[in-house]
DNA sequence: CAAAAGCGTTGATAAATATCAACGCTTTTT
DNA sequence: AAAAAGCGTTGATATTTATCAACGCTTTTG
């Protein structure tokens, strides 16, 4: 049931976990399980909990004064959804987190995952390189928005990311990438010639 | 001399540091003098160092295939001069970093800063604010740049850091924003309306 | 002090991207 | 099985933003 997480924890760690170490961090997280469409997090409520999916499909996304959606991740397996801003900052959300597709997670609440950063130190290590890793992901991706142009964007996240390309819809795609569905639908058609 | 790092530690801290702590603090940090245009970090170089800036300000940018330059980071007191990515990837550096202003910096070596962070637990909670800060920075801005005009962006920008509008001139305002200089002067002028 | 470089502005024009509306096809819901 | 919703595409048009060129003013440099 946990071997996913246990695996994605060792891998990132520098030492072995005793066998202590996993039974704490087995009892943090429990499994749950979202059908397509239902909410992880909506927007106005504090991001009390961080999910890691074992199988299935997520998106954050925000919704502006007209209505409109705007993707800001997307997430498979081995990502972790939630909104960090929120869970760190404690301030109510801007965002909702919703499964794409059914979705099995481990959760834990954010208490527990702090309490784990404490006692475990491997999984202290693992939270560190997450969020270093987040923000160079971060980086790199506002660093291709404010030099590229949408075409060239797109094929590098499609170079780069082709699992998401497979797995979600093309409007979420274009979301994500911060332009329309018809000029990406347009990008796609000129790219092939 | 150390002062301002030590206070900014200190804020970030649960506990107060020990005199050892401070010392071994006050032994890894540098303190460097940039003349204005003079370089922190130039493309192609591994990051090795991260700078903590005492008085001035710095800029962090790309320049593209066309040799236009992209402000990617905008520093000024008390913030962290370095390049994440290659510092933690040991990749070579797609940026350079320099000096705006005439600046005094507290300079460490990344390998100096992971010691500390072993070794100073007070300095390992403060890098992890800072990591999950700069995420939570990064995502913020990506997710203005993706949903709103130019426009907004900037007025959200002015509105929260006033004082990168009144230290960097509007060229590099603009570039940091994502948008030429030339629009960004059409939309002061409009604002005034 | 003269020359050069840096900076912000403006105008004319071009390019990129968004918007609006409609259509066909597929999948989901009833 | 019919209706509805979801998805991608296309065309016509509007809007946003970039590009190119020029100018005046200020600051820096030789």
């Amino acid at each position: 049931m946990h071997e996913n997480l246990l695996d994605y924890i060792k891998q990132r760690a520098t030492s072995p976990l005793t066998n202590d170490e996993e039974a704490l961090i087995v009892a943090a997280f429990h499994p749950k399980k979202l059908r397509k469409k239902q909410y992880f997090l909506e927007e106005g409520n504090v991001c009390k909990y961080v999910g890691f999916i074992v199988k299935g499909a997520m998106r954050q996304y925000s919704v502006d004064d007209k209505g409109v959606e705007h993707v800001v991740q997307l997430y498979i397996e081995n990502y972790w959804a939630s909104d960090r801003e929120s869970a760190v900052m404690l301030t109510p959300s801007k965002y909702y987190i919703d499964a794409w597709e059914d979705t099995h997670l481990l959760v834990a609440t954010v208490a527990d995952m702090l309490d784990l950063i404490e006692k475990v130190p491997s999984f202290g290590q693992m939270t560190r390189l997450m969020d270093q890793r987040s923000f160079i992901v971060s980086q790199r991706r506002l660093n291709s928005t404010i030099s590229n142009t949408a075409e060239k964007r797109y094929e590098e996240f499609a170079d780069n990311h082709p699992q998401f390309i497979q797995r979600f819809p093309q409007h979420l795609i274009a979301s994500f990438l911060g332009i329309t569905k018809e000029t990406l639908s347009r990008i796609r058609k000129q790219a092939i010639k």
